[in-house]
DNA sequence: GTGGTCTAGACCACA
DNA sequence: GTGGTCTAGACCACT
């Protein structure tokens, strides 16, 4: 599976490292049971460091999309270990909010803000 | 108009400050012409340092969303000043994208996501 | 002679005014011996302050454009007094040095730079 | 490469340290992929503050000049993140134009004014 | 160790 | 009185 990180981009990491697995996960490239590279061969072909695999790998794991074992080894989780929960709803929609409040602003159209998600979510 | 700020959120002081002018335009509370208090009278409404505001100012000014007048005035600027171009369409794409990969992963069904962006535009 | 301020730019304003001035008896609008309006009536047709359009006279005055009578009426001069020196030319090196630099380094070619300073030395 | 700073200049100390980055990429001492200083080494050996060198790269970044990197790097892009647009196109002309004007005014001919930028370019 | 954010206090040009 | 610049020192997330 190929991750890209952007060092330019503002979004840390860890950050980016994290959602290039969960697009992984969405798009079948990561299946329930598949095994990641060490955090150390991750850190090595990415050219990062150990502690922000790590740092990414932790997270994933606080969200319930993988499993860390004792051995080091991170597992991609079934669907049941990450479905949605009231509290990510929640989020997610203070996240639109900011979203749609500058965009309302400075006049995009309902429909075409809607077409964006619509295109976004058919896309993947 | 009333200007909330939250010392103890992660966004950082200057950028929340920015979205609540943004907000208080999309309102109706601000409108075109209308002056902002000087950086120094906000900062000080607000129990925050004059630099801080300063900083909110000058990217609301970079956007477009107001001028600051050689008379010492900050302005709301009229709608064409802050329409929406190429690139900020762009950005919210990408912005999207984010927030719809994650979503989609999590299980979070199309109708369900496209009902928090319509009833978060409808809200304002 | 119709003189324009934009209270938006980042020019300070007596500086704006000194510039239109100048413009003035480039294009023949104030001719040697012409009477520029009084420090009060200048501010009050601009909406500026006194001090503003003072200081502007101040120093177009020290520049020898023009002399200032005890009756505080502002005239403008003969060429001869406001005619180049090599102060002056040591001083536009120093900008145009500061324009080319920068326009160089984005790649800008000579004919294209020198075909601006043409277009704008014609049109005046 | 060697970076001079008059604090004694009325041209704020940031500006000063932005152009001298420019002329450094011009004159070939900064190449693209080249990495500056980081933001406090850059301020001890100028013996300014931080901040101050801060505000010099974020304004090189906004302009393409350079990019920030997130293994805190701050790298000269390539030549095509900075060429001119048509917005710097405007705004030379305007400086070009305020310098014309005076100058015309003053009686310097047009050779002398074009010789001045030609000399100027062929400098660097 | 690095840059980003925030605060505080100072000086200055501008109005 | 106003904003812009500069300094200094602090804290924090990221690497």
């Amino acid at each position: 599976m190929i991750i890209k990180i952007d060092m330019a981009m503002d979004t840390p990491i860890y950050e980016q490292l994290r959602r290039e697995i969960i697009k992984g996960i969405l798009n079948g490239q990561l299946t329930s049971g598949e095994v990641l590279p060490s955090v150390r061969n991750m850190a090595e072909s990415l050219s990062i460091n150990m502690h922000t695999v790590s740092k990414a790998y932790q997270k994933l794991k606080a969200e319930g999309f993988l499993s860390l074992q004792r051995n080091n080894r991170a597992t991609i989780n079934d669907k049941e270990n990450y479905a949605y929960t009231k509290e990510y709803l929640d989020m997610v929609d203070v996240e639109i909010e900011r979203i749609v409040i500058e965009a309302k602003c400075k006049g995009l159209k309902k429909e075409v803000l809607m077409d964006i998600v619509e295109k976004s979510y058919n896309k993947y």
